[in-house]
DNA sequence: TGCACATTATACCTATCGGTTAATTAACCT
DNA sequence: AGGTTAATTAACCGATAGGTATAATGTGCA
């Protein structure tokens, strides 16, 4: 997996851990408590795992308390992720892609043919 | 896999794939355009198990024209991944991630007696 | 001292992933 | 028809992902 983008990729990429994210956005919370909504679904083991994933990514902070583990929501973790779809965001968000990054700069302005999409190709 | 949520972020899990979506931000491409940079590394049909799971995610289009295969970004794809991303975006944006949490969560703050984590940081 | 509880480690299983080589399909071009 | 090119399929491989059951570790407490 290598790079630490992957990784995070990879970390979000199961709904179970991405729920455990979204707990913990309430909260911090030990591993039984984050278990608890699965343990009808898999075993303490299994979550266990799940989390040492989610900590390897950077997502998730542990820290120890007597028996138990502590997990801390890192949202900073998912800054590289925001960085990286930010460079996409201009091919979804509006009707006329490239352009469109360029005018989000300025105040608003007319909008000539969206065609100025770059990408066509074919030139055999 | 599942959930397209998932098949997404899975498919964005690998830096060879990121690297042919930043390519067809550059216009269209066909399988051994798209190969070119990779060839070196990996074999033919390599590229397209990858363009495969690119296509299968949604964020591929692909196109016949005579024997070439032109593909085509599709970026609405990651509209998904952008909205799943909003809900944490508080988290990591301010520079007062912590507060901001709790913030976001005063009006719940019942919660505060049974369970020993509530929410707060633990005076340690 | 010793039990109960929370969590992790071990060993194992199956399925999927990312890659390979070799063969196949499909279209074009004389 | 035959050859070249573009891309895919098929069969295979080793590594990893996600899960299991069971054993081990570490801590608090009666």
């Amino acid at each position: 997996m290598q790079d630490s983008l992957s990784q995070t990729f990879a970390a979000l990429a199961d709904p179970t851990r991405r729920a455990m994210l979204a707990q913990l956005t309430l909260g911090d919370a030990n591993i039984s408590e984050l278990a608890q909504p699965f343990l009808d679904r898999m075993s303490l083991p299994a979550i266990t795992k799940h989390v040492k994933v989610l900590e390897k990514a950077g997502l998730v902070v542990k820290s120890r308390d007597a028996q138990w583990r502590s997990c801390t929501l890192n949202a900073e973790a998912l800054r590289a992720v925001a960085d990286w779809m930010e460079q996409y965001r201009s091919f979804w968000e509006a009707r006329f892609d490239r352009l469109d990054a360029y005018l989000k700069t300025l105040p608003k302005k007319q909008k000539s043919e969206g065609a100025k999409n770059g990408r066509q190709r074919k030139a055999k």
